[in-house]
DNA sequence: GTCTATATTTGGATAGAC
DNA sequence: GTCTATCCAAATATAGAC
């Protein structure tokens, strides 16, 4: 179709048909609406708004969501499912419980704080905008995500480098790093995305 | 007025005119707003469920607040002032930089979880639907509160209890503090919020 | 597949009686 | 200080032409 580099990871997920292409007009579609989401949030956000981000009139956006609350949904899906994704690489190619931990942390900070950000933002602060049928949906696909984390940090306990519960500290460690997105800066450049990871790392005592 | 047992800080906030009284109209308003902004948003909560949770019809409403708006103002300053003065008591009763920065922790969950919670998951969530002016006012509130951590934070720091950077630590645990009230729940009885405090102490090997 | 036009609903806010 | 009644604006969704 094009020549466009990309993240064979996103490219294999395009194949399956599990997220929409950036390039189509669903894709774009969603990217748009991620970062209206974000910015005012998914009620301040009208139909009108997303029309115009992507060009069109609001009544021509029905032809493609049956709903607004479908393309939350959209967004959400994909994101879990591409984060999920780029997780499992990320633990794969690190070799000792602490790598992994900081390969988990990592990745986590860069999708909330780079490409894929305001898709994250939307999954953490949204939540409540969701129907309850969409949350149950949403919240299968999430625990494979989680179970990830989960892996790492017994592995860590089990190896006393980890005092604290698993469980709890996931759950910590969740808020922790998506409330980054409410004052990280990485384009300031005072602390780069590595730094925040080793930062997060060091509070843990595990630098 | 009457004789209710009552927190002398929050006693000495209502005489002041600092904080309305839970009793009053205002008070019971506020109350109510809160539970209903944390629970459905500020944006799907309407004037109208407002007014019925305090059993007025909504035009009746605009008697007491000049504008939805400025109830979220009010509930958002009343919860700051209110805790910047639990705060400053907890710190107080401390005698080592390790104990205040538990008693920070302690009372920090106990507000987001506790009486007050509803009230604090406002303040932290809700954020962007506050208009411009009405944020400047309620951060320039926020400063004292945030700097009685940075306070503590520093202390530990430079008796070698802390590596990390104070005022990265104390962004991270805005967020895993705050973030509790998406999954804690102390009515449970799995974990007590001094026991999970100190599994927040823990995992900062402080415990 | 997008447009224009509009039906329909919802929700913030006001007016004036009591 | 609360009520009823209502105004007005905004927003979701639909209908039908091109």
């Amino acid at each position: 179709m094009c020549n466009v580099k990309r993240n064979p990871i996103l490219q294999s997920l395009i194949d399956d048909n599990l997220v929409s292409d950036p390039a189509s007009a669903r894709g774009r579609l969603l990217k748009e609406a991620a970062r209206l989401f974000r910015d005012k949030g998914y009620e301040r956000t009208t139909v009108r708004d997303l029309a115009a981000a992507v060009g069109i009139q609001s009544g021509s956006l029905f032809h493609h969501f049956r709903s607004k609350e479908e393309i939350l949904k959209a967004v959400m899906v994909e994101t879990i499912r591409l984060n999920t994704a780029l997780m499992q690489a990320a633990v794969s190619a690190a070799d000792t419980p602490r790598d992994r931990l900081r390969a988990l942390i990592r990745t986590e900070l860069e999708s909330i704080n780079g490409r894929t950000g305001e898709a994250m933002a939307v999954l953490v602060y949204e939540w409540r905008s969701l129907s309850e049928p969409a949350r149950t949906e949403i919240l299968a696909l999430r625990e494979i995500y989680e179970g990830l984390w989960l892996e790492v940090l017994r592995q860590l306990r089990s190896q006393g480098d980890l005092a604290a519960d698993p469980f709890v500290v996931r759950r910590l460690l969740t808020g922790a790093l998506s409330w980054t997105i409410t004052w990280y800066r990485p384009e300031r450049g005072e602390l780069s995305l590595d730094g925040l990871t080793e930062q997060v790392m060091t509070m843990m005592g595990l630098s």
